[in-house]
RNA sequence: GGAGGAAUGGCAGAGUGGUUGAACGCGGCGGUCUUGAAAACCGUUGACUGUAACAGGUCCGGGGGUUCGAAUCCCUCUUCCUCCGCCA
């Protein structure tokens, strides 16, 4: 959430900000009653803070006037202080109430884009950040959508997953499931390659966890959610990833800290249905590797850079067109300063896929989750958090699929082959 | 799943109702000494909130209670350890 601080001191920034992101009127004035009950609660504080400490001090008194034997003057004061305790009761509950209030209404804003965001409501208004060079390719007449290749080639079945579990898991096999370990250990080796330290997370996590991303309050149908002992399923390797960093406070030259973590995916996608939902271009269950990383503030859009260009030579090894999106306010998620997403070309069905998501939170996330460190002077201050995946597996195979596509097989791109140990889908 | 024990500052570990925000030690930081370093010695060293700055307030796993007063007593939850059971 956004820090009290930065209303205090930056409300201009912060205005103009939601206004890129289209909010209502209603909620832009959130932040004018958020300021209001600050200064309420301050006074509150202040309040109870004295009476605390008058009866921080009858007390001790007491406890002298026992050992000195005077009991009665003693007993006298108790008196008082049970006055004092009947208002600070009152004064506790409000501050309470107040708090509760102010918490309330932050957890409704979302995060202040930064200056470079495009203004914007949906995903029409997002901004062509990035071409790649390589032309899109030209199919042959016969050429299938990614579905049916996967029939023809035994790659993977999605009959098959609803029998098992439900629509929208599927079932890989053959040089399928092959081609999906190579992914995952292809882009594995690239990410500790560029210095990503390997992570294998728990998949389910605690309320906590959902909450310190993010995930929680606003994205809970977006999640399964295990009952009986309280646990959601992580619909990314951000939401255990990250909360490593979950009430720590680190050193100033721990900063920089680079991680990555391949899991599956799980996504309830409640409503989702209809052509765009056909084959692997929407699953419950996806793998995917993320990369996330702990910033100093002055060095955290280096870092976003540097993840572009890491997630760049990703699709450029496996030959894929691709662009990248600047997402315009309306658009981003709630959690995020800004936003590029990668989109990699389904030459079959003809239409850009979303393969990656590259954010910088900037404090929004930490100061969630009470991530901090200590600088020279001593001072607590919020990292910026960032994190984007590198990459989204099932798209990815299918724009492979769709896009290597011969007369007389599926090509494997070169620097895949010493994964798959195959060269050729046919 | 059953039985018992524990949870205190970066770590280790005292503290069982009244100057205890917390001893001692280690670690960290600053200094003395030294050509430099080590050793030794001296000092300093938790978080949050609040203030212009002081002051003040809160925090000894979480929550609740008893009391004028709780790290210390009671209830409850969580986690960890030991033993038994089960198990890849």
């Amino acid at each position: 959430m956004v820090e009290l601080k930065i209303f205090r001191t930056e409300k201009e920034r912060v205005l103009k900000g939601y206004q890129k992101r289209n909010l209502k009127q209603e909620q832009i004035d959130l932040v004018d009653q958020i300021l209001h009950l600050d200064t309420e609660r301050k006074k509150t504080q202040a309040e109870l803070d004295q009476i605390l400490s008058q009866s921080n001090h009858l007390a001790k008194e007491i406890g002298e006037l026992f050992k000195s034997g005077n009991a009665q003057e003693a007993n006298a004061k108790k008196t008082a202080v049970a006055d004092l305790k009947e208002k600070s009761k009152q004064l506790e509950l409000l501050l309470e109430q107040t708090m509760a209030q102010i918490n309330e209404l932050q957890l409704q804003l979302p995060n202040v884009p930064n200056t470079v965001v495009p203004h914007g409501k949906t995903a029409e208004d997002n901004e062509v950040y990035f071409s790649s060079s390589r032309p899109l390719p030209v199919l042959a007449e016969n050429a299938l959508p990614h579905w049916e290749l996967a029939k023809k080639y035994k790659l993977f079945d999605m009959e098959l997953g609803v029998k098992i579990t439900g629509s929208g898991f599927i079932l890989y096999r053959n040089k399928g499931a092959r081609l999906q370990r190579a992914l995952i250990n292809f882009f594995l080796d690239e990410a500790v390659k560029a210095g990503y330290e390997e992570i294998i997370p728990p998949l389910l996590v605690n309320e906590d966890s959902a909450r310190g991303t993010g995930q929680l309050p606003d994205k809970e149908g977006q999640m399964y959610y295990a009952e009986k002992d309280d646990l959601y399923l992580i619909p990314t390797a951000e939401v255990p990833v990250t909360n490593i960093y979950r009430d720590v406070i680190l050193k100033e030259d721990q900063l920089g800290a680079k991680l990555c973590g391949y899991t599956p995916c799980f996504r309830r996608e409640a409503g989702s249905y209809g052509a765009h939902v056909k084959g692997l271009n929407r699953v419950h269950q996806f793998d995917k590797i993320e990369i996330v990383r702990i910033e100093h503030p002055d060095k955290s859009y280096a870092a976003l850079d540097e993840m572009l260009e890491h997630v760049k030579s990703l699709l450029e090894k496996l030959e894929l067109p691709y662009r990248i999106l600047r997402l315009c306010g309306g658009d981003m998620g709630f959690a995020s300063a800004l936003t590029y997403d990668f989109e990699v070309w389904s030459a079959a069905q003809e239409r850009w896929l979303e393969v990656s998501s590259v954010s910088n939170f900037e404090t929004f996330q930490s100061h969630r989750m009470k991530l901090r460190f200590k600088n020279e002077k001593g001072e607590s201050i919020h990292p910026h958090t960032l994190n984007g995946s590198a990459l989204a597996l099932a798209r990815i195979v299918a724009s492979i699929l769709e896009n290597h596509q011969t007369e007389d097989g599926i090509r494997i791109p070169q620097a895949l082959i010493p994964y798959t140990c195959f060269e050729k889908i046919n």
